[in-house]
DNA sequence: TCTGGGGTCCTAGGACCC
DNA sequence: TCTGGGGTCCTAGGACCC
């Protein structure tokens, strides 16, 4: 029987702010820019959440809502420190562990009882420990499999833990409603309203067959969830066993839409620099390079190109992405959106043309020597303030009559 | 409600090959 | 010359996550 811990920070990116700016504790905070820029909101403080503003929402509409709100742009490269911080200190817990985002972890804690404890005692010092490194409350769930871990994490905020005893996940999972469920989204979640299933109790009373003729491989997925079972997906695949990334992208929203051809390709170049970039640092070569366009009207297309001879080249990127808008764009067209993904890599080494290899290998060399300058601007060192407050709760499912209040959810 | 940016996974049709 | 079937690659779009 395996023990999997799901850890959450909680409401990350405004704590983290907090922690440079004292001020902001205790007031309505939101990340994302300015009130009346295009955008919405990364993460919204508890104080916030009160007027309805929630992640995902239009900054503008944040702002109708709560007009005193202070707005803040959000600092990455602090998110970033404090998530190795966070990944630091999971490791001295388990060889096991995967940050599944910035702010959230699994962690196998299989067989660690003789150095740990329990589930709860382990889970109290890995809250201690990450409250002694980074001053920054998390919340925790712990389950046999990573989707009812992170069920119960969610269902355990702020600050507290959840246990779902091994044997109680379907009991445990039946009174929630199918949106808790990872990857039930808006139109899962209305598909399944429209043939009366609400709860995940629902779910499971369902014959899988029911499921899979109207979901596909997803509707099986779904029943295995139903009880709690890591099935489908990213979910099936063992903690710690990502990959290599499978693509690398960047896209810019104008703050009013354009049709300036120049301001576009231009735009467009800068862009497909940064994926080039970033494709050196991960030492992968793309193959396929793929155009993103939107209207005033949010209309979206995508238009792909697979290149016969996969790229890291700035000079590659540039000209095929080029290629791609100009034949997709038509002047006078007003855009608001203007994006570019690289997919289909090959590993570095690559199967080159002699002459043209030697030349391109030149130019990696200078590029790859150009993006180690550019990293020595902007790591600034910090100093924090400010103690933990708030007592850290525990709860441990057996009883599925005590259910917890929900959290607002994206 | 006037809707970011960076990802993952899935579906589906067509080309092409054996 | 009325019409198979599987595999793989390419392309476009969409749901979903944080």
């Amino acid at each position: 029987m395996r023990t999997v811990f799901h850890l959450d920070m909680d409401a990350f990116f405004v704590s983290v702010e907090e922690l440079f700016d004292p001020t902001l504790k205790g007031k309505p905070v939101v990340v994302g820019g300015k009130s009346t820029e295009r955008g919405v909101v990364s993460a919204a403080s508890y104080e916030a959440r009160k007027y309805g503003i929630h992640s995902a929402m239009p900054l503008r509409t944040a702002y109708q809502r709560c007009p005193q709100a202070i707005f803040v742009e959000g600092h990455p490269e602090r998110y970033r420190e404090y998530s190795g911080r966070v990944f630091d200190v999971l490791n001295r817990f388990s060889p096991v562990v995967e940050m599944a985002s910035i702010d959230e972890a699994y962690l196998d804690m299989t067989g660690t009882e003789r150095l740990f404890g329990p589930p709860l005692k382990a889970a109290h010092l890995l809250h201690e420990e990450v409250g002694r490194a980074t001053n920054l409350h998390c919340s925790i769930g712990i389950a046999t499999s990573k989707l009812v871990a992170k069920i119960a994490s969610d269902q355990a905020k702020r600050n507290g833990v959840l246990w779902v005893l091994p044997g109680t996940e379907a009991r445990y999972l039946a009174p929630l409603e199918v949106r808790k469920i990872p990857g039930v989204g808006k139109v899962t979640e209305a598909n399944l309203h429209s043939i009366g299933i609400y709860r995940i109790g629902d779910l499971a009373a369902l014959e899988d067959k029911v499921l899979e003729s109207r979901f596909g491989k997803w509707g099986l997925a779904l029943a295995g969830k139903s009880l709690g079972r890591d099935a489908g997906g990213w979910f099936d695949a063992e903690i710690g066993s990502r990959g290599a990334p499978k693509s690398v992208s960047h896209e810019h929203t104008f703050n009013e839409d354009t049709h300036d051809q120049a301001r576009l390709e231009s735009t467009l170049a800068h862009l497909a620099e940064k994926v080039a970039r970033r494709l050196r640092e991960h030492g992968l070569k793309a193959r396929t390079i793929q155009l993103k366009l939107r209207d005033t009207d949010f209309n979206t297309i995508t238009r792909a190109q697979s290149l016969p001879v996969p790229t890291q080249l700035d000079i590659a990127l540039i000209e095929a992405s080029r290629r791609l808008f100009r034949a997709n764009w038509e002047q006078g067209r007003d855009i608001r959106l203007i994006g570019i993904h690289a997919s289909g890599f090959d590993y570095e080494d690559g199967q080159m043309g002699l002459i043209d290899g030697e030349r391109d290998e030149r130019w990696r060399q200078a590029l790859t020597a150009a993006d180690k300058l550019r990293d020595k601007f902007g790591e600034s060192a910090v100093s924090l303030g400010s103690g933990m407050q708030g007592k850290f709760r525990e709860r441990v499912h057996e009883n599925p009559a005590a259910l917890p209040g929900k959290e607002p959810k994206r």
